[in-house]
DNA sequence: ATTGGCACTCTAGCAACCGGAGTGCCAAAG
DNA sequence: CTTTGGCACTCCGGTTGCTAGAGTGCCAAT
């Protein structure tokens, strides 16, 4: 699909004005004229000389005109091979990075984290901002608590890999009292503080069928168990990715009509299907975009996303990005999203990272 | 502001009218004529009769015509008089009622309660739906517990009212032993059980005050707990009520000029002001209506608010209710914000009353 | 009190028109 | 062979003028 064929057929020159009309584009939102493109491309050349050249770029597929007497503007094609070969990033300001890490280091809370993360860069960008649920191979079990609260519930506490702690409510089958429940607690959190809550679950049924006899507590603690390794799959299944800024879109002109914006937002709530494109951005290391059609995926028609993906540990686990326009300022966003996607995995690292 | 007195002055017939007037706009969103009115009243009236009386209901304010040879339209006096003395509420259907308890039924998680009553009011309506988190007068503390996280971090599990969990980390100024931190709990767990977070916080700084000797741990078991105290208050203040479907609202033509959307999207997001607003619903007991500019707040222009206040154990600690145009079918809207409020009442009692 | 009649007003929609911007092509110039 | 000026052509967006339709307000008649 993406044509990163470089176009080698191109001349420097021609490549120099689709630079320039790609950004002027981006700045001014009107399609760009050769006279327009002559005076600001500072190649002396005439009108007549640059639409000769805008009529090449055209042949190539880089550029439209949305009709006969119009400008030209850059077609799907042409924003990729700008980004790809031509974009000259804008490097942040040291305020900008300081400050970010600023409004980073002050939150314990991962899931604080990731939405002070998501709302920085829609802020900054006036775009949509959104984070994945960070998705680890391992959940490494450290701690489990269980209070009474009634004689049919009881209130599980889960902390998991770094401080990430998870409440749930269980209906035992049966009665527990306090001391069974606090014993309960201390043989799981002794023996397995430390390992992988998939491969404690899978233990804890292998122990469960060889000693048949005393079953019964054993049993139900399994269960349970088992009950609380799906919560983590549970819950990011509901809220697989935060998003803030949405409606910082339906500011841009280009997506404003009611049944773009429909579509978008439905999408949105959908949640499935970007998942599985975020999914897609896992594996890349910096930056990926997609632009517009790219992303295979009807409702993005004409936004692109800009992603990065964040890792603990050395290890990719969540996905970062912006939601925008295809018209962006991509020199910025790129750089922004870069920085917010190091700075956010620091963060997580260094809770993650303190000795227990 | 809210002219509720009546119109003794008006005719049976003039109310009636009215009403049909009313409805009909609601329906369908066009300006009524004498004509269409003369046919639907079914009062075999002559336009021209129609209009006379029109011409009164004008006088009075209720109703005003958009330009000189448009039909008319309530004004916000219109739609008052007409919720107040003229609706006939639509019964909901028993399925649905079923339907709303099934829904609510399952949940544990306060929160999670929230957030469905609040959903179901969106998804019914097809307008914003909103929630506001509980607030009680006194906070009855249940338990506590501490888990160290690591030298500098201790996570502190705090179980109040109802089955409300709210954990937190805190940096304490010193190192604690597990062994100390469970001491601490455990003289928490005992001696304040069952009493208010406020009241605990003074007799905690009481006792601080009087024991200047040992004042070592007492000293900073009572800071901690002030930070909890504090903590409820913080949470709420960041997130003081919950809306769903905003995104409904752009399907309205009449709000969906991009000014006003702008507008009250930022409303939504800046909250501070719809706090102060649906605290005056708090007191009110009932379904309360706020209708385009009666709330006072310029954001909701062409918007109506219909409230109601649900309780826990016979105290009105929240409200819940739907956002959208002013134009709203207001007999299926308030029979539902109605039983969705009481719903959510029965439901976060029942969790409440579970002996402990 | 109710009604039909009538003049009046305002809007929405449609067609016609025009200036501006930009293109494509061609022939001349470098 | 590239560059350039010239020119005819196209298309869009805004403006104008017009008409049909809907609805009103008022008046005189019932």
């Amino acid at each position: 699909m993406s044509d990163t064929s470089k176009f080698p057929e191109l001349s420097e020159r021609a490549q120099h004005l689709l630079k320039v009309l790609v950004e002027r584009y981006i700045n001014g939102g009107q399609p760009v004229g050769s006279r327009a493109l002559s005076r600001e491309a500072g190649l002396s050349l005439s009108p007549a000389t640059i639409r000769n050249i805008m009529a090449d770029l055209e042949d190539c597929g880089l550029i439209t005109s949305p009709h006969t007497s119009a400008g030209r503007l850059p077609t799907v094609s042409g924003y990729r091979f700008f980004i790809d070969s031509l974009l000259t990033v804008k490097p942040l300001g040291q305020e900008t990075v300081r400050q970010f890490q600023r409004n980073l280091g002050n939150i314990d809370d991962p899931e604080d984290l990731l939405e002070t993360a998501s709302r920085m860069l829609s802020d900054m960008t006036h775009m949509a901002g959104l984070v994945t649920m960070p998705r680890r191979e391992a959940i490494i079990f450290r701690m489990i608590e269980f209070l009474p609260l009634s004689e049919q519930r009881v209130l599980v506490i889960l902390v998991t890999n770094a401080q990430e702690v998870q409440n749930r409510i269980i209906h035992p089958a049966r009665r527990f009292s306090a001391a069974e429940l606090t014993a309960v607690a201390n043989y799981l959190n002794s023996v397995y503080a430390g390992k992988d809550l998939a491969s404690i679950r899978e233990s804890l049924l292998q122990e469960l069928s060889s000693t048949r006899d005393q079953m019964d507590r054993e049993l139900i603690h399994a269960a349970e168990i088992a009950d609380l390794a799906l919560q983590c799959d549970r819950k990011r299944r509901k809220k697989p990715f935060m998003l803030t800024g949405e409606t910082n879109l339906m500011d841009f002109d280009e997506l404003a009509s009611k049944e773009r914006l429909r579509i978008l937002f439905s999408a949105f709530r959908q949640k499935e299907d970007m998942v599985h494109l975020l999914d897609r951005c896992l594996e890349t290391s910096g930056v990926k975009i997609f632009i517009g059609e790219e992303s295979g995926y009807q409702a993005l028609d004409q936004c692109s996303l800009v992603t990065a993906s964040y890792s603990i540990e050395d290890q990719a686990v969540g996905v970062l990005g912006v939601i925008g326009p295809t018209r962006m300022e991509y020199e910025h966003v790129i750089p922004l999203v870069d920085l917010t996607a190091k700075l956010l995995g620091a963060a997580l690292n260094q809770k993650s990272l303190s000795p227990s």
